[in-house]
RNA sequence: GGAGAGGUGGCUGAGUGGUCGAAAGCGAACGAUUCGAAAUCGUUUAAUAGUUAACUAUUCGUGGGUUCGAAUCCCACCCUCUCCGCCA
């Protein structure tokens, strides 16, 4: 969320800001809502002093003279009726634009940030380093043609049991799902990230604050008897953790990491990777989220991004940096860098972990503050993928193969797998 | 799901419709005492918003209602605890 005050007092410079990413932003609407609430606020606010001291006299005047059906005290206790309609009336405007506020301001996205490469779409999104030797061969087998030949996983049964876009893994798949879930956790853990496994459904409230809500209602399922959805990501309960309150500026910078299961619905992909693992509604992630201090957080962006960077190299995957431009910017971040593995049946890269530095943008939305100078400050939040399990297993299979029809285990997941190679049953 | 008991400042815990933003205690801060400390004594100490002090407003689980005035009365909801039922 945006700040009101700033859209109060200086919408032009909103207006500049949010049209960075590539469309026209009017907030002249709402800049009026804001300043008529202003105003109103004032009004209630002295009306209320009024009513309060007349109240507070009444008091003393029973107190004195007993008789309480005095002409005097009627008199006054007609007044305080006065205040209270006229503050009635005000509170009902002040509602109504709070209400009408709120609704418009919820959609509008984060600023992004001077720092990212300006463009339109995905086209201007700016590559800045890659990693590793992208292998380069023909013949190389898809991930889901090797998953069918080793018995990794099966979709066609899933459809049975839920619709298309889930899979089942099965077996030796099963077990290195499980081995990259545990690896990732330890490596991050061990490198000062707390974890905590979060609850995989939440409510409307958490959904708006890390932004997905109201805008994108139709990207998330929802539980029809309850206000419950499933969590398109643990960014969402992770976020709604640390919601209304004020944290000690000691503790920063807070650094979680949670493994979840991540439920999307995909509207409007329909045709899009439709084999394999890369595009389901439901996959397991292992999310990396930061609180930091204001000042910090350009730092802290980088450093989420390299603990990202850190699986990838460690399972000897090779990946690209890419700097997202502004048109291409989600909705509550201000900079992405994405990480793309490299998927040698479709020789190019494909995204595995997205971090980004929100800024104080769902902070705002969930009111998660620190002190500085005593003073309540919204901190910042940054999130990252580190990284998906699902995509990391395709990359793994993809770059793993060998000319036998086996697969290679990266080194430093063989203890976690418990062989070298995964080879037909 | 059923029955009961609750939800008040950093914590414990009083609170009768009117100097109640709230007693008392703990804790914390400062001071005195001390070579220093403990103990003791004294003073101070809720938060949030309005850019700042002053000032104003809000806040006793949440949202409504009654009233000139609500922590206190009424209604709805949420949450916690105990017991019962069900259950991985």
């Amino acid at each position: 969320m945006l700040d009101q005050k700033l859209i109060r007092e200086n919408p032009a410079c909103v207006e500049e800001n949010l049209s960075l990413r590539g469309k026209v932003y009017d907030i002249t609407r709402i800049h009026e809502l804001t300043v008529r609430k202003k105003e109103i606020d004032i009004e209630i606010s002295s009306l209320q002093s009024e009513s309060k001291k007349l109240s507070k006299l009444i008091g003393q005047e029973i107190r004195k003279c007993q008789d309480n059906n005095s002409k005097e005290l009627n008199n006054l206790k007609k007044k305080g009726n006065e205040y209270r309609i006229k503050i009635s009336e005000f509170e009902e405007k002040q509602r109504i634009l709070d209400e009408q506020i709120n609704n418009e301001i919820s959609n509008l996205p984060n600023f992004p940030s001077k720092d990212a490469p300006t463009g339109k779409d995905e086209s201007n999104n700016v590559q800045v380093k890659t990693w590793g030797n992208p292998l380069k061969a023909n013949n190389l087998k898809s991930h889901w043609e090797i998953g069918e030949s080793l018995n990794l996983f099966e979709s066609i049964k899933s459809t049975k049991m839920s619709k298309s876009r889930f899979i089942t893994l099965i077996g030796n798949g099963a077990r290195l799902e499980r081995a990259l879930i545990n690896f990732m956790l330890d490596m991050h853990t061990k490198n000062g990230y707390l974890e905590l496994m979060t609850p995989a459904l939440v409510n409307s409230e958490s959904l708006k604050g890390s932004g997905q809500l109201p805008k994108f209602s139709n990207e998330s399922f929802k539980c029809s008897n309850d206000d419950l959805w499933l969590s398109p990501t643990a960014e969402v309960p992770l976020t709604a953790f640390h919601k209304n309150e004020i944290i000690d500026p000691k503790r920063l910078p807070i650094k979680y990491v949670a493994y979840s299961p991540c439920f999307r619905r995909e509207a409007g992909s329909y045709g899009k990777d439709t084999k394999g693992l890369i595009r389901l509604h439901q996959f397991n992630k292992v999310e990396l989220y930061w609180f930091c201090n204001p000042s910090k957080s350009l730092e802290a962006h980088k450093k989420i991004t390299s603990d990202a960077e850190n699986i990838l190299q460690k399972l000897e995957l090779p990946y690209r940096l890419v700097d997202i431009c502004t048109g291409d910017l989600g909705f509550s971040s201000s900079r992405t860098f994405d990480l793309e593995v490299w998927l040698p049946s479709s020789k190019c890269y494909r995204e595995i972990s997205s971090c980004s530095n929100c800024l104080d943008f769902q902070a705002r939305r969930s009111a998660i503050r620190t002190k500085i100078d005593k003073k309540n400050t919204y901190l910042h939040t940054l999130n990252g993928s580190g990284l998906a399990i699902g995509r990391t297993m395709a990359a793994i299979l993809e770059n793993g193969q060998q000319s036998d029809g086996s697969v290679k285990i990266p080194d430093s997941l063989v203890p976690y797998f418990g062989s070298n190679f995964l080879k037909t049953p």
